[in-house]
DNA sequence: CTGAACCTTCAGTAATTCCTGAAACTTCAT
DNA sequence: ATGAAGTTTCAGGAATTACTGAAGGTTCAG
């Protein structure tokens, strides 16, 4: 089976991006492919299409599903199994997101945090916890939020993103309310202060 | 020069992560090592202290460079060259931030756009290409919606994230507000269109 | 129970990426 | 000019990662 044109132009990048990041050129074609297609693919069209090996495609097909990112159904009457991707782009985009924390920030704070109980053993030791601080505090900040964000809804989380910026001048306003009326306010550490006293 | 444990622990979890992300682990310990030292280094000093080649350093410094994430200084009456990472770690965030969606994002919305102009041959690119549009409107949606956040100075980013999910109460509000008043409001695209329904 | 259809695992090879030492620049003090 | 101190480039070897075909599972129809 051969790909038209645009299709392969769309599988090919894909395989380039891959490797860009941690996925290699295989798996990077195979979710492009299935991405695009109508139909849910089975693994021998998949290797027929992209002209890789049957098991380079179980391989690919195995990393894909400890991401999360493909479905696996039956079709009636066919023992083969037929993979895909979700049809709401948002469903991966969220999944993508999940798994990236999983495997690239989680283990980070994990071992920032048992960094930061240690007793330094001297002045440099001290300094490099001091930013190893910093750096967890913003890593955690970021998710935290990100996570907030991303556990919305998908007409309000596009809304939001929609707003972009102006959503700022919301809470610039807040803000200033809460000063005047003296309510509780957010805790507002000092931005980039290292300790975050 | 020898390091001391717990720096040492910190450099080579950088060092493996980096290799997990496109980065390889030369340049991610080199990394770890400028972020925590106190003082700027030479590249003799970081080739000392982590056992590698002098040239690999230089190779690695030149990585960093090309992704802005080091600065070049030079000391009094020195030649050599030092380097450090900015103190301030929201910089170093931006940076980071605005490499990746140039070296990952970017391209990819290029061609996704450069395919979307083609006239589809028949169904299947049909339908490859809305998938792509898809993916192209979430991408440039969350991109332009995360560079309008990033943008913000920091204290206030850090107050929006500290908000959280809070803020998205503040929104809803606004939304209804603007039903009821009649003022134009935000424009809500249909969320994802073919999923979501 | 047999064998056909399908899937996975794995050992070995191919391809890629990383790293080094040697050589070649560059800059600067003498 | 000379050479010492510093930096970069690069060809080739080392290490890692990707890919394949063959062998071995598993499931199921007959």
């Amino acid at each position: 089976m051969n790909l038209s044109p645009l299709i392969q132009s769309f599988v090919l990048h894909f395989g380039e991006m891959g490797s860009r990041w941690g996925i290699n050129r295989t798996v990077g074609q195979i979710y492009a492919l299935l991405y695009v297609s109508e139909k849910p693919l089975n693994a021998d069209e998949i290797a027929d299409t992209l002209a890789f090996s049957r098991s380079n495609v179980s391989m690919g097909l195995k990393e894909l599903s400890s991401w999360q990112l493909v479905r696996l159904q039956h079709l009636p009457n066919d023992r083969r199994e037929y993979f895909s991707t979700p049809e709401d782009i948002w469903a991966i985009f969220r999944t993508l997101a999940d798994q990236r924390r999983k495997r690239e920030i989680d283990p980070t704070l994990t071992i920032l945090r048992d960094l930061l109980v240690a007793i330094p053993a001297n002045s440099d030791e001290a300094h490099a916890q001091k930013r190893m601080k910093e750096m967890h505090d913003l890593i955690e900040l970021v998710t935290h939020w990100f996570d907030d964000i991303q556990r919305l809804d998908t007409s309000t989380l596009v809304q939001l993103m929609n707003l972009g910026a102006k959503a700022q001048k919301l809470l610039e306003f807040k803000q200033k309310l809460s000063l005047v009326t003296g309510l509780k306010r957010p805790k507002v550490p000092k931005a980039s202060e290292p300790g975050e006293a």
